[in-house]
DNA sequence: CTGGGGACGGGGCCC
DNA sequence: TGGGCCCCGTCCCCA
């Protein structure tokens, strides 16, 4: 094989002083140099660019990727993951690619080696020519080219399948290829392959130990390499995995055509056959990864076990199967839903989805004490058998999930939205019922329509800011004084509740739905639930962890058209921008500086706030506190309430934070409510400050303390709205 | 040396 | 599940 690159450096001796560099040429240099980089390849040393295919790994070095293909150089330049569209080249086939890459050399019997090697891809030479081609790989081209002609028509030879539909065809590792390829997940490419031989047990002992890299990596011990896939597409844990977020112009994949998909699960496909079984040789791990494989991951109760052959030992999850569950399915590789939807197929994933948490598992731990060492209704459960074929449509997945004694029940203490909120009464068509009012409409929109007018009543019943602090839900802020039976948001039949009607019971916060109100529950659980597999921390999100996860891997998918300068998330992209732009929306309401970013305003303001509250209560006192006056420095013009609240609620949230002094932070609070001396500016910032002094963490006492010390100023002609906001 | 601002990374949390 | 926002902490630069 010669490198396009490497052509324009051995040519160039034909050029100029050719005789100094034939001279030179230390013969077998190049191949010695392929040999030493495909040896760093198997080892994953150096590799800096993970290629995904379908639902394998490949670790490879970009710059050997760039000067073997035109296609690829152009992805390794912004990206250090790749996504190959699985369509044009599956991980078989891509395996010889990259094989072909390193030693210049297509595998005698590629074909039937690749034939057996991921049933269902099938790989051909004319499979590698097409591959070849939308790589852009033209010595695998011509090579694909000459062979078929020599052999006149590609006739295909089924492998013998090895034991364990492994990759045993590859046989005796012949020159080099045979672990060759770095491949940090093995399993069958293609659902629509045919299933492992029936005799294919899952490996076990050192087989398994080293029947692929992934149980290498990411396995704490030999498991059966199918325990971390996901049945049928034997779905590597990081299948799949789109860390990147983005890709670089003119690197995305073809996308599917909507509604295409691949190939529907086998139904016959056994339950927990043929484990991904390459059969290579372990190989030394990156030190990343050998640092993977050392940490014992702490107990994942979400852990499923799809495929597993045996039980495992609860709470002491695999590698592997954490880091499937973090996996995000690029769209491109649209069928990889299907492994998540499969995956919340099961029953005991639509219980936790439900509200109903696998946590109340009898002998769970209760409420506090984190979840519950594995789903009850997992994937390695009997009925479910590994094989996901119990998956059920959506349809049916709601409707078994009516059921409301799910089999792990509910975590005691735990309200359960589901039974609470999801067996309305019969309103005939008009199932969008309106609790407050009992009003039944036959659309959400309507429903929605109405409750908008709800929201308008309050508002001219109450005031703009309360009604605004209800709509908006003034979650979690719970009761404002303190007194637990006045709680805005989830007084029986308000609009609080009806608007967030999920309360968690340990915190009185309450949520518009479910899955939120289950997200929050997560952050009171003393066991996080998503461990980083690198690094150990857990996170109580699973998005959380998967951004941690770019963190470890310097995946930055976004990149500023301006400078070039990467970020790991689009929001930070987003705020950089501003600096380009020069746009500083966020404006201290103390002194008029502007910031680009809201983090430094706050920042900022603390800096306002230094010298606690009797140097804010003064520098307030010098603002003059009429609305619409410049500040002392003739900066900014202050702009009332709101400037005034800001910088009294920043100073209090940070005395009170540092524990410093809370009856301090009430008390500039309650100073604050002097310079509301217009009522209805007053009416509007009594509530939030009330409300965010008892959120503060400060006694019903001083809660009321600041309501009565403003209440005289906005003594306006509504009484009822003073009494509204009056401790009762 | 110190304080303040600019910029950024990372985590928590809600939608 | 991802996006968005908030917060904390840190680093660097500059006055």
């Amino acid at each position: 094989m010669t490198f396009p690159e490497a052509d324009i450096f051995l040519k160039s001796g034909d050029c100029a002083g050719q005789t100094m560099l034939d001279t030179m040429e230390a013969p077998g240099h190049s191949r010695q140099l392929l040999l030493q980089l495909n040896n760093q390849r198997t080892k994953g040393f150096l590799c800096d660019v993970i290629i995904v295919v379908q639902n394998a790994l490949f670790r490879a070095h970009k710059n050997v990727l760039a000067a073997s293909s035109a296609y690829l150089k152009s992805l390794v330049v912004h990206d250090n993951l790749l996504n190959l569209d699985h369509d044009m080249v599956s991980p078989a086939v891509f395996r010889l690619v990259l094989d072909f890459i390193y030693t210049g050399r297509l595998a005698d019997g590629a074909e039937a080696a690749a034939a057996s090697v991921a049933p269902g891809a099938e790989p051909s030479l004319g499979a590698v020519l097409a591959a070849a081609s939308y790589l852009q790989i033209p010595d695998l081209v011509a090579l694909c080219k000459k062979r078929l002609k020599r052999h006149g028509k590609y006739c295909h030879l089924r492998g013998g399948g090895g034991g364990g539909g492994g990759y045993a065809p590859y046989g005796r590792p012949g020159r080099g290829l045979r672990a060759a390829t770095p491949v940090i997940q093995a399993c069958y490419s293609s659902p629509a392959g045919p299933p492992p031989p029936p005799a294919a047990e899952p490996p076990s002992g050192p087989e398994a130990a080293v029947n692929t890299h992934c149980a290498e990596l990411y396995a704490s011990g030999p498991g059966p390499a199918a325990a971390l896939c996901a049945p049928e597409r034997r779905c590597s844990p990081l299948c799949g995995l789109d860390l990147s977020k983005k890709s670089p112009p003119g690197s995305a994949p073809p996308e599917r055509p909507p509604g295409e998909r691949e190939l529907p699960p086998r139904p016959d496909s056994p339950p927990s056959a043929g484990p991904a079984a390459y059969k290579e040789p372990p190989l030394a791990l990156p030190p990343l990864f050998q640092k993977l494989e050392e940490a014992v991951p702490p107990p994942d109760p979400f852990r499923g076990g799809g495929g597993s052959p045996g039980p495992e030992p609860p709470g002491r999850p695999d590698g592997p199967s954490l880091l499937y569950r973090w996996m995000k399915h690029e769209p491109g590789l649209g069928s990889y839903g299907d492994e998540l939807g499969r995956e919340r197929g099961s029953p005991g994933e639509r219980c936790e989805e439900r509200g109903g948490d696998p946590a109340a598992s009898p002998g769970g731990p209760p409420l506090g004490l984190g979840p519950p060492p594995r789903y009850p209704g997992s994937l390695d459960g009997p009925g479910a058998g590994g094989d996901g074929d119990d998956y059920k449509s959506s349809s049916e997945e709601t409707g078994s999930s009516e059921d409301p004694s799910p089999p792990g029940g509910h975590l005691e203490g735990y309200p359960c939205p589901h039974l609470a909120y999801g067996e309305p009464e019969s309103f005939g068509d008009n199932l969008y019922v309106c609790i407050p009012c009992g009003k039944g409409f036959p659309s959400s929109e309507q429903l929605n329509a109405h409750v908008e007018a709800h929201v308008e009543e309050e508002e001219a019943l109450y005031g703009r800011a309360e009604a605004a602090e209800v709509a908006a839900g003034a979650a979690g802020l719970g009761p404002p004084f303190g007194g637990g039976g006045d709680k805005v948001a989830g007084a029986p039949g308000s609009l609080g509740e009806l608007l967030r009607p999920y309360r968690c019971a340990s915190c009185d916060k309450s949520y518009k739905d479910p899955a939120t109100l289950r997200q929050h529950e997560k952050t009171h659980w003393l066991t996080r639930p998503y461990p980083c597999t690198i690094c150990g921390k857990k996170f109580t999100q699973r998005g959380t962890m998967t951004r941690h996860m770019r963190s470890h891997l310097g995946l930055k998918p976004f990149a500023c058209d301006a400078c070039g300068m990467r970020f790991t998330r689009q929001y930070r992209l987003t705020e950089h921008m501003r600096i380009h732009s020069g746009e500083k929306p966020y404006e201290c309401q103390v002194c008029g500086g502007k910031f680009a970013q809201q983090r430094n305003l706050i920042s900022h303001m603390k800096m306002h706030a230094v010298g606690g509250a009797a140097g804010a209560a003064s520098a307030l006192a010098g603002l003059g506190g009429l609305p619409g006056v410049p500040g002392p420095d003739g900066k900014g013009k202050l702009d009332f309430p709101e400037g005034v609240f800001a910088v009294a609620r920043l100073t209090a949230e940070q005395l009170s934070l540092k524990q410093q002094d809370k009856a301090a932070a009430a008390e500039l609070l309650a100073q604050t409510t002097h310079f509301l001396h217009d009522p209805k500016v007053a009416l509007e910032s009594l509530y939030p400050l009330a409300k965010f002094t008892a959120e503060l963490g400060l006694s019903p006492d001083k809660a009321a303390e600041v309501l009565s010390q403003g209440a005289h100023l906005a003594a306006g002609p509504d009484g009822r709205t003073i009494d509204r906001f009056s401790p009762t």
